[in-house]
DNA sequence: CGCCGTCTTGACGAATCTCAAATAAAGTGG
DNA sequence: CCACTTTATTTGAGATTCGTCAAGACGGCG
């Protein structure tokens, strides 16, 4: 019997410390391959969508206690990540949408010369891995900000049962939809705002999306760095940085290093909707 | 029997030339409803998924000859517009998507205080009105830049075609999918590039949709005002209009209205990737 | 305790916006 | 088709926002 559970130290020895930026194998890749101990999978008390918590989020949404049990059948993994373990890489061969059980990551999106940029903080219950279904290869990466469990949604099986169950299709073209919807919501942020209000922004829609999975609203710990903010933003660090304290000077948040408190909500709106 | 054209100064008895503001009906809407005549309807040779020359970037792609047919026959009606016709607005119900024949359009985001976005700008070939998959409703304007036919493709009608033909549902994926990928270059342009390197980074996409649909990549006439121009990448039309200047004095290109000839499309290329 | 990554803050400069005015182009009604 | 109105475009000057560079503070971790 292997041990269900190893040691945190264990848990990743082919990975050097030092080699953050080598071209690793992903989650994702051992995870397909199983060329190594499936030391990331998740054994333990398996997760049921019918019991998940996340579920309303989630592509299962609203389907039959059967198909519901089918859907559940599809997961090929439950997977954890470390802090700053990546789940898949641009140009990795798609295979699987990911469902996060817990934790939170970014997905960074590259391009060849330098420019890189974050283009989305996903936390519980966001499912990820869309940007590689229109070729049949990420276009983006995926890094953990924190521990994290994922399901691994095969996307191939997904499509197979959409055959027979058209919720199962139709939910995946909503999620689709409204992913499109979220990147549109980002755009006009990009062109329409300034720094302070997409600050504002981001900060609100964090907000929301604590409150749509039960957390306080008002009260949260950003798991990213300004760097990162700055970058989904299109904002420098120090701009962020900045803005910040502005706000806690204007006496409309409390930050103290990533914990972040609101403490006026409706003028934070004002400031996106009317520029002050 | 009704005339099958009807002169062009007839087209829109009902909608006076003062009204461009008022909420008036859109296309999109005497189509569903059937409340009017429909003079938009085309009627004429009628077209065929078939023997359409777009088929390869359109939906039934790939369709055995059977489901082609079928999918031919799922086409709700061919709709015309003249230029700043309306095909949808915010908030508007959603029930089909729609695939342009001919002609262009552009889809704006509102946002309930004044702040507006060109978010994309479309021809024959693409397929708009995706956005209102996610919630059942648009949640952004389709306007034609000229006049336009498109044909409107029942959405509840595709998701039953998609339960018979597998292909039809991956096509369907696919499409959206693509979209994602599309706004997501786009986020990356508005978060990390420079005035210059937008402009030029526009300039190579319509260039490079151009050569797709076979027509010259080098030369091509802007469908779009400057306004819109700068509206889409995150600029003023004043900072549009320096920079065509500017690229014309530099040699990059030569422009006389809305014609742009690329006259140095690897400038243009490094500009975007080196920022010169 | 000292290192390293992260964060804050200031001073300065560049990119972009705003306002304004002149010109060009397109649309309208006779 | 013309005269007229409206809309679109160009260009300049000055203001503003944001980025760059740089120095120091903070905080976690070995």
């Amino acid at each position: 019997m292997m041990p269900r559970r190893v040691p945190l130290k264990n848990r990743m020895p082919a990975q050097p410390a030092a080699g953050r930026r080598r071209p690793a194998e992903t989650i994702a890749d051992a995870h397909q391959g199983a060329r190594r101990t499936r030391l990331h999978d998740v054994k333990d008390p398996q997760p049921h969508c019918a019991t998940c918590h996340l579920q309303r989020l989630c592509l299962p949404f609203g389907l039959e206690p059967g198909v519901m049990q089918m859907f559940d059948e599809l997961i090929g993994k439950r997977l954890r990540l470390k802090k700053s373990d990546t789940l898949y890489r641009p140009g990795e061969r798609f295979s699987a949408l990911y469902a996060i059980r817990s934790g939170s990551c970014k997905t960074v999106l590259l391009s060849e010369d330098g420019r890189d940029q974050v283009s989305g903080c996903h936390m519980a219950g966001d499912i990820i891995g869309t940007d590689g279904i229109g070729v049949g290869a990420h276009d983006c990466q995926a890094t953990a900000l924190e521990d994290m469990e994922v399901c691994a949604l095969p996307f191939a099986r997904i499509e197979e049962l959409a055959q027979d169950h058209a919720r199962v299709g139709q939910n995946m073209h909503r999620l689709l939809a409204r992913e499109i919807s979220r990147e549109r919501r980002v755009m006009l942020m990009l062109g329409t705002m300034r720094a302070d209000q997409r600050l504002a922004a981001f900060l609100l829609d964090l907000a929301d999306r604590y409150r749509a999975r039960g957390y306080s609203a008002t009260e949260f710990v950003l798991r990213v760095t300004r760097d990162e903010i700055g970058s989904y933003l299109g904002l420098k660090l120090e701009t962020v940085s900045r803005l910040l304290s502005r706000m806690h000077r204007d006496g409309l948040i409390l930050v103290q290093g990533r914990t972040i408190k609101l403490l006026d909500t409706p003028q934070l709106k004002r400031m996106i909707d009317t520029g002050q």
